[in-house]
DNA sequence: ATGAAAAAGGGGATTTTTCCTGTTTATGTG
DNA sequence: CACATAAACAGGAAAAATCCCCTTTTTCAT
């Protein structure tokens, strides 16, 4: 691998624009990877999207940024691009955090102190394998399901859940309603808003919500 | 760490009971641990460790048992006896599995064809660090948290299970079709006839016998 | 080549889902 | 009490899903 086009394309996320250039030079100097573009936020990185005509294979992401942040970044191209493979550049090494991103979709997390080799290492492990996992993620990840806690992402109210779980089944809204001695207009607000919260375009989607965070079970 | 009562405490509950017992052996020959007893299935750990007036400190748990199930019995555990650590001995190499017992609590995964070194090693780290975590399992963690790739087999024509795993999907079914390249009609009878064969009342009926078939993974 | 069977496509109707915009009813807090 | 907020509930309409019965096209063995 040599020429220029046929090395990896990436994007870099983040507000602190001497860091992300000087990571731009660093990541040019990979032999298999080219930066495309860098973003300062979210939003800037779906006009860049929609307006280039190259997609990055991987975008880098930082979590604290202004206007929309590294979580709601996560999401977006977890809906939008699902081909994207995020791979987290935080500040900080926190539990919570990369939990949260990992369940947004993101594929690696780096802390920003480490060394270059390691970050060509994660963007090789990125494209062969898929993903990257540092011994403190793996770690993370096993401390994190003992306890089981939680993020916004997934708490639901008691109604909320039941109403999922019923959802993840034959019946109908009204004789869901019927079941939990509701109107269907409540019914039919609870499913709404759940779609919105939990981004998903129907019934399909909310029964797979459900299925992959353990919500219910088949 | 020599004397008898120092040494760590272990129940192994495994209905094969040559397999417990060659086991038991070979846990009494590592320097830092004794088994304390064995129970054939759930129930029966509840029933010995009830009547019981020690405790073990770490379960070695097999999943596939009759009566009580190494799932429940990790729940149970979770929730009645939560110091206890649950180190999960099994069969086989399902990321599914794998899952469903770090979500019960389980410090550990092992298959049981490993080297006995790796399960003295295993139980050093249970005690020590609180969890071990091998790299299978390191993997499917990481793996499971993201969007899956998808796999295929079964008695349906190629047709039929391209159409069950595109409505394992937000799309509607004109989107299916265009997809596939055929009328919405096609995909209307399709559905139909799936729907009469499968016994289903609706799409997500369609959904949930996919998933327990594994025709689709999500 | 031809007839049976399978696959693809269709008309048209009802039911369910989905969406958007509200109002009313509880509930808790200063 | 009054006020803010959340929960429950509604009207109305468009889109999608579902159903039943029917026709055309393709495939394939004889």
């Amino acid at each position: 691998m040599s020429s220029e086009e046929a090395k990896h394309t990436i994007a870099i996320v983040d507000d602190h624009s001497l860091f992300a250039s000087s990571l731009e030079k660093l990541i040019n100097s990979f032999s298999d990877f080219r930066v495309l573009f860098h973003a300062k936020n979210g939003q800037e990185l779906q006009e860049l999207i929609a307006k280039s005509n190259e997609q990055p294979e991987i975008v880098l992401l930082d979590i604290n940024m202004p206007v929309m942040n590294g979580f709601e970044t996560a999401e977006w191209l977890m809906h939008n691009h699902s081909k994207i493979k995020v791979l987290v550049l935080s500040m900080e090494d926190d539990e919570q955090a990369i939990l949260k991103m990992l369940r947004r979709g993101a594929k690696g997390y780096l802390l920003k102190d480490i060394h270059p080799e390691i970050l060509n290492l994660a963007l090789q492990e990125l494209i062969n394998k898929g993903y990257y996992h540092s011994e403190k993620v793996s770690e993370t990840l096993l401390h994190s399901l003992s306890p089981a806690e939680e993020d916004e992402f997934l708490k639901f109210k008691e109604n909320e859940l039941t109403f999922i779980q019923l959802a993840c089944s034959e019946m109908t809204y009204k004789e869901i309603a019927i079941i939990m001695d509701l109107s269907p207009k409540t019914i039919d607000g609870y499913r709404q808003d759940l779609f919105k919260r939990l981004k998903v375009k129907n019934r399909v989607g909310l029964v797979i919500f459900a299925l992959k965070n353990e919500l219910t079970r088949i």
